[in-house]
DNA sequence: TGGGGTAATTGAAACGTTATAAATCGGGGT
DNA sequence: ACCCCGATTTATAACGTTTCAATTACCCCA
């Protein structure tokens, strides 16, 4: 019967002898089952938290099987400006207080991406998963869906089973920055794709080449290069139709660096910016409206993305159906 | 394929039952304990392999105490651009195959650092520690070093105690990015520091001002505004020294957001990058090189920190002193 | 032949929790 | 008085590990 000495950490069992009620009662007491007497679930109560009790993880995890964790594949390579930052704040703020922690698991784009998949559900290690760069098939999602586990895709597939995800609209974005670039005079569209493999890709892909028919204007999508390809690479690409016969008066560029390297080039060739040619540019990161020249620029706001996936996730976590679990976000107009 | 039905996870017992050996014979084999007979271990371990056996890790930390996860404070306001991204894909690339797992934590700067701390520690949420934006006497390494928590923090501290950091010598980068101005004949410097409790302030501070006094010129750190102000209000602070009879023809840029403002003060009072002033930045991320016009860059490696951070952290963890646990990164030249 | 010693293995307990099934306790109805 | 009932509470058995203490098997030597 030490007093309260601060070494030892409290545990059912301590509230139990504190209490003279039985562990099971006092289990059951502080998970609120109606079956237990309400005078006794304000004395468990009062006793836990003045002994300042926290159910251990452990105990619990094996034994009800729930790890109490979210898991989120990070891609590690390429990213959007401020992409991480943003999304995994969303993400945290969302879970704060909520008792389940995030790990964050690399996801490298060049090798398997189920692996790390197949090993959170063999292992597991998470009641739920986020992820991004959703492919049209995704592999993972189709694996996902098949164990029946918990997940929020950022991204949408082309799966007819439904399925939680987030998105943003990329193809309304498309569509908006041709019509500001065509607005402003521009008659001659470039644009840099990712790799073709996913499904926001597709969406961009139709926005921009429905908009620039729609137009009536000439358009290039620029070829041999990804929005992950080295940005050196890209940059090459961008100089080598500058100095070619007839180059793009007008650039949508799907991230910052894009934007930037696009700048570049512009510079790097005597065009001016805002006069012989202009740029569109979704940022992630508030920070980029400073960069002058001042490009036209569509913030994304990725640390909503990440609130809406984490809510998303908890929903779906707590039983609730996939086919309601979708959210698409807006994009703003350029300005 | 596999003639094993997948639906049963495979545990110590079912090894135990497969090769006839106890359960803490396998326990012991796996565990590679010396006075387990050679040829036992093979085939316990041969068991494991066939089988897929991987230990459940609640069933561990319930016994050990140990949680296999290392958990990262995160600062959710304020970044560096890139910031972010390229710390966690160091920590995540060393950490992976180690069996740990990287849990996120917010830590918000207006808040009560500690608390985060705190439920670590009482809860027992994780095994190591890291964490950035380190402060001269930081209450959380105190609070860490008492608790004898192991922890990396990313800057110095100015305790006696020595304790495991991985720093970047900000001192050294400030005096090389004001002699690089020096060397283009700029002769009133400016710089924006971050907040006055961070240990690395210090060092900008110390460094900008040896420097600016050997080399006998003017200088100014802009007052009223922090690294972690809005951003506006960053804009503002320098438009107005512009504005201002005598304003800097030199500025260095702790990152690229203030590299940005700078730029863009530049650009809007009609001083030409270059010619009437020039601009030195440190850059996290690696795209920062194509912004136009070209301003001296100085590179600082976060995914090598992020390494650094996470390897030191395993080596104490498993025991290693902290005396020598200390790593500074040195500035690259400007360019 | 028996005891001692070493090497290898094992049974059982424990970590802290939840879930199952059983026990207790006052009544109220018959 | 008896039995059953609902309302509470409780003992107990897991969950899958690790580890302490004990056991077995075997060999060597006196």
């Amino acid at each position: 019967m030490g007093e309260d000495i601060q070494g030892e950490k409290p545990t059912l069992r301590t509230l139990s002898q504190e209490t003279g009620f039985a562990v099971a009662t006092v289990s059951r007491a502080l998970a609120g089952d109606p079956r237990i007497a309400a005078r006794t679930r304000e004395t468990v109560t009062a006793a836990a938290n003045r002994l300042g009790y926290v159910p251990d993880r452990a105990a619990r995890r094996l034994r009800t099987g729930r790890t109490q964790v979210i898991s989120l594949l990070l891609n590690t390579q390429h990213e959007f400006l401020g992409f991480t930052h943003e999304f995994l704040s969303g993400i945290t703020e969302v879970l704060a207080g909520t008792g389940y922690s995030v790990t964050v698991v690399p996801d490298s784009p060049g090798q398997d991406r189920l692996a790390p998949v197949r090993t959170i559900l063999r292992n597991n290690l998470a009641d739920g998963l986020l992820f991004t760069r959703t492919e049209a098939f995704d592999p993972r999602v189709r694996l996902l869906m098949e164990a029946d586990f918990p997940f929020v895709s950022h991204g949408r597939t082309e799966f007819t089973t439904p399925h939680p995800w987030v998105d943003y609209d990329n193809e309304a974005f498309a569509r908006q920055a041709v019509q500001h670039l065509v607005a402003k005079g521009r008659r001659r569209i470039s644009l840099v794709l990712p790799g073709d493999q996913f499904t926001f890709t597709q969406h961009l892909r139709y926005g921009f080449l429905s908009a620039v028919r729609t137009a009536g204007i000439d358009h290039e999508i620029v070829a041999g290069v990804t929005l992950d390809s080295p940005p050196p690479a890209i940059a090459a690409a961008l100089m080598q139709r500058r100095h070619a016969p007839n180059p793009p008066d007008g650039y949508v560029c799907v991230g910052e660096v894009t934007a930037l390297l696009a700048l570049a080039a512009l510079t790097d060739t005597g065009t001016v910016h805002g006069v012989d040619a202009d740029i569109v540019a979704k940022r992630a990161s508030p920070i980029f409206d400073n960069i002058r020249p001042r490009i036209g620029t569509v913030f994304e706001d990725l640390r909503a993305t990440g609130r809406a996936m984490a809510e998303m996730l908890l929903r779906r976590m707590s039983g609730e159906a996939p086919e309601r679990l979708n959210r698409l976000f807006l994009p703003d107009a350029p300005r």
